[in-house]
DNA sequence: ACCTGTGAAGCCCTTCACAGCC
DNA sequence: GGCTGTGAAGGGCTTCACAGGT
């Protein structure tokens, strides 16, 4: 979900469906599992199931990279490692920057499976004198006074972003001017950023909204009204309501 | 996205589209935030730029709600956060269960976001009989033997996991027994889930490898080849091949 | 004059179903 | 016989543009 200042359409990047692109991760992951496990060629089937989508929309997926399998046999394995990597630049080695380094940006640090895909966790940035030195996971932390030399000095394009929602847009901000093009927002703030800069964001209290939302159907398959606490009265009270659950109203017979 | 061993349809809950609800959460913030400000009306047009959206868009999934507006005015600002809340199912409260209590877990369980929106965290569990007793933020860790009871006990219908992925299809087994029928799953894992039961996923490493994927695009906008390491062999060679950075091949004159 | 609510159009993505190849 | 690759159909979401209400 990049969302910039300017809301590029949907940027469909030389022909490879976002959709597609945001499943690529899926495949990679089951097929180095398989590989791991030394298995030879797959079938479309085989692997679709172990990425959890069907296989219809796996083949369409694969067939945006070119016609890597063998009617008849399945895709190899290795081979597919390959072009998928190589499709999402995993052959590359991508230094990024972690900003913001409480609980959230310490245990991000400490993840593993960051460092696992080409990953690395090249620099911790804190507003904090304090924690200045310190370092979390074998990583000294480094002041945000000194952020645009980080960046720079480390070539960094890729920036996660762990401050509180106040801090996030200025730091985005920093980033961006000292030549970060793609960020990773955990900050419950909406961020602006110019043209040309990607922003990816993580919002545990949206999932778990979402979640809510469903939840209480579930729950309220038959038992309607929950009414607990006053709705608030209405401004301008007018005619057309929403479908349950409004204010008390007569029903009309 | 809701991963389930039975693909539902993308279940259209009493006709709001899955896209507007994802976007709910996002407008209950920005209203939220004009809330405290004491705004007391706002237009489409403001709320959308506030939500990162585009005001049709916005307009569009308020009247899946209903007719929540006043033409020529906007939106009273009280009226739509308790409506928005309403619909997400945010006026009543939601006990979770952390299950994973590593640095990550730990993060959650600190996590302001948290209560801020009706959601508890009620239980913390963890598979080390160590930290078993030991307080995370103000709540004692207790151990997966008990995870059935202290699911049952405190009423949890929200898991939240954040194991390592090698325990992430057994604990969620486990939650499912015990009658969880939403979960967050943090762990890099394709999680098998009998239906009805929803599965929100996050991963970081697949955020960044989009990330890295659209990096990729902007760096390579003419430098094509950046050919480091030796691709494998192909089982079969073939024919057709992707459109670039594939194997040494003949160039068609 | 202003802003919402919404049919209609367009776009993207998914799914089907089968031709093509091993 | 089996499995991939892909046109075509279908569905959902976004965007347009304007009718309708204040």
């Amino acid at each position: 979900m990049a969302t910039g200042r300017t809301h590029r359409p949907a940027t469909r990047s030389r022909g490879i469906p976002e959709a597609t692109v945001a499943r690529l991760p899926l495949y990679l992951r089951a097929l180095t599992a398989l590989s791991e496990r030394s298995v030879p060629t797959v079938s479309s089937e085989e692997l679709a199931t172990a990425a959890g989508v069907n296989s219809a929309k796996l083949r369409k997926d694969f067939s945006y990279l070119g016609s890597y399998g063998t009617r008849g046999v399945g895709y190899d394995v290795e081979y597919l490692v390959y072009q998928i990597s190589r499709e999402l630049g995993l052959t590359q080695d991508w230094p990024v920057a972690i900003v913001g380094i409480g609980n959230l940006g310490a245990a991000l640090a400490n993840y593993g499976g960051f460092a696992s895909r080409g990953f690395r966790v090249a620099a911790l940035i804190d507003a904090d004198p304090a924690m200045a030195g310190t370092p979390v996971a074998g990583i000294p932390v480094q002041h945000t006074d000194d952020l645009d030399r980080i960046i720079s000095d480390n070539g960094v394009s890729i920036g996660v972003i762990t401050t509180p929602p106040g801090a996030a847009q200025q730091v985005c901000d920093r980033l961006v001017a000292a030549g970060v093009t793609s960020i990773l927002n955990f900050a419950p703030t909406v961020l602006s950023v110019p043209e040309g800069v990607d922003v990816r964001k993580v919002d545990l209290s949206i999932e778990l909204q979402i979640l809510a939302f469903h939840e209480q159907r579930k729950a309220g398959e038959d038992a309607s009204g929950t009414d607990e606490g006053a709705p608030p009265m209405r401004a301008t009270p007018n005619g057309r309501k929403g479908p349950d659950g409004d204010m008390p109203a007569v029903m009309p017979a």
